[in-house]
DNA sequence: ATAAAAACCCACTATAATACTGGGTTTTAG
DNA sequence: CTAAAACCCAGTATTATAGTGGGTTTTTAT
């Protein structure tokens, strides 16, 4: 499982969605306005988390797309791994640097690491980050995952 | 914070590292044909770790690298914060589709849910990772790992 | 001294992923 | 009938990933 800027397009526009589509569906317009991401690029998520039943669209004049389920019974694992493509699976199968297994066995490791990633992003439902959104910007720090304490020492915080 | 398959270079690179540097200095050429990673990346990958006083590396002939601290104070975040360069930060600062703080908000709302992942990748210890490559490739499942269940309705396990 | 092994450094390139542009066609409300 | 929207697709620009190919220093061993 990977976390990249495209997961994270995803999961903001679904927060975007998740806000807005009490009066209706949302238009993908409207997401692209307020989170300024291209019309067309959110046509390509959408198209992937329709597939994996995530939203359901309606066409025509005051269609759009809307949650196919509860906001709190969708996972953030689920919308990464909706848009996220997986890698191929055979590509070390038959590959001259794999004769000892060695590479088998870190590969097998990774894949390890990426299902607790997705078992720890599983138990975090959108209605949560939904929620939080709702919340002061300046007073809203970690009031919704009280698990884990303010770690201000994280050198990473990727707010773009 | 991301988590791309370039974190997963490196964490598989420390991996091989910390199993061979029992008898000395581990070369980059070794991890290169051992995992099949070229060593030009190699290079580049540890000498950001280097940076973050993960790795120490000795010249000369009988040279390479070893773990600057013990396997189980280096934590699989470290590693991958170390070579994923963080994006600007100020990329949403003065661009017109921020005016009214939606998208610093879902920003913020994905920092946090980057501190969150950090702070789970930080009590991943690489010798946790280091142990498990020891277990027989048939019976290692979870066993360090006890807080997750098998899951393996994971549909993204990436195995590559 | 000299040679060789290794880190260390750098500029460039190839490939792949990301994100966007710009055109469509269907569906459907009004 | 018109317009708004999903839905579709082919192409492109940009960026990130990964690699190629050269170096230079440092250090050990001969």
């Amino acid at each position: 499982m990977r976390l990249t800027t495209k997961g994270r397009y995803a999961v903001t526009a679904m927060i975007d969605l998740s806000i807005h589509q009490a009066n209706g569906p949302v238009t993908l317009k409207s997401i692209s306005d307020n989170q300024g991401i291209s019309l067309s690029y959110l046509e390509q998520l959408f198209a992937k988390m329709r597939k994996s039943e995530l939203v359901t669209g309606t066409r025509g004049p005051g269609g759009g797309y809307v949650l196919a389920r509860d906001v709190d019974q969708i996972s953030i694992a689920e919308i990464v791994v909706a848009v996220d493509e997986p890698l191929d699976i055979t590509k070390c199968e038959g590959l001259q640097n794999c004769h000892d297994g060695k590479r088998c066995l870190t590969h097998g490791l990774w894949s390890e690491l990426s299902d607790q990633l997705y078992g720890f992003l599983a138990g975090i439902p959108l209605g949560e980050l939904m929620r939080q959104s709702g919340i002061d910007q300046q007073d809203r720090q970690y009031v919704n995952f009280p698990e884990l304490e303010s770690s201000s020492d994280n050198p990473n915080l990727e707010v773009n």
